[in-house]
DNA sequence: CTACAAGCTACAGTGGGTAGAGGTTCAAGC
DNA sequence: GCTTGAACCTCTACCCACTGTAGCTTGTAG
């Protein structure tokens, strides 16, 4: 049985986030030493080094609480798995496409700064003025 | 003079949000009419449209502070917004860089995927065991 | 003059944790 | 068996950048 600071060892996440991961319901309540200390098996182990695998791959805790839910059931389809995973790749391309025009903006104005004094700087301008600007981030809210 | 509703319509804000600005600082406090209700001008119009403008270039609240504070001071060298921006730049470009390897590992556990019973599944699988994961991203915290 | 949209303040909640205060327990060394 | 101190416990508050709600007041069009 494992204390909870091996637990975060092991598994590379901090003593307080195991902690709120049993709060939130994603972790289930370990048992405990007379003292009140929780000890960990390694079923524990398992699913905390899961959550973490997922976390580092974007998915959201709910998403994560899903997949948890049909790692459960291993007859369930793996269709529901797919589309949570799809789901996610679409969002990662969806930023990942975002952060590209801002990239591309971000250039732009730095390239066109003539690095004299802030009264003709070209950054502070295309931000004052969004009429100057070339990407096409929605102004809208 | 503008009602808080109409500054919010005419720069894509919340109201709520243009008041959280002024809460912390962003904004400067507007006049009132008798009954209490703010009423705002071009000047203010002007600086809730920089700050839109780069929040939608992902600048944080405190980046777009020190922007501000520059802009503030014409005489001042357009260096230092240059260094702001550049950071931005560089964090945008970290941030693409860690989504584009989230986005390969997805797709390589989603192509992988034998679409039947959740207990052959491929992306669960890679999910539950780090070392069938190919992405470099880290393990540690 | 009345209706009601839009404004006001104050506070709570979001996601995903992180940090600290103040107290208790475990395990190793003597 | 006793002491020490690292690690544990609970509880609360904080981070960012907002967003939403409750309960009330003000402005304005008809």
């Amino acid at each position: 049985m494992l204390a909870i600071g091996t637990l975060a060892k092991r598994t590379g996440t901090k003593v307080q986030t195991i902690r709120y991961y049993e709060q939130i319901g994603l972790l289930p309540e370990p048992g405990r030493t007379e003292g009140g200390q929780r000890r960990y098996g390694d079923a524990d182990l398992d699913r905390l080094a899961f959550i973490r695998h997922a976390r580092q791959l974007g998915f959201t805790l709910e998403a994560i609480r899903e997949l948890l839910d049909l790692s459960d059931n291993p007859s369930r389809s793996c269709a529901e798995v797919d589309v949570i995973a799809h789901r996610q790749l679409k969002e990662v391309e969806a930023r990942i496409a975002r952060l590209e025009a801002l990239r591309k903006e971000l250039k732009r104005m730095l390239r066109e700064c003539s690095r004299d004094t802030v009264s003709d700087c070209r950054v502070l301008e295309v931000l004052r003025d969004h009429g100057a600007c070339l990407a096409d981030h929605d102004t809208g809210a």
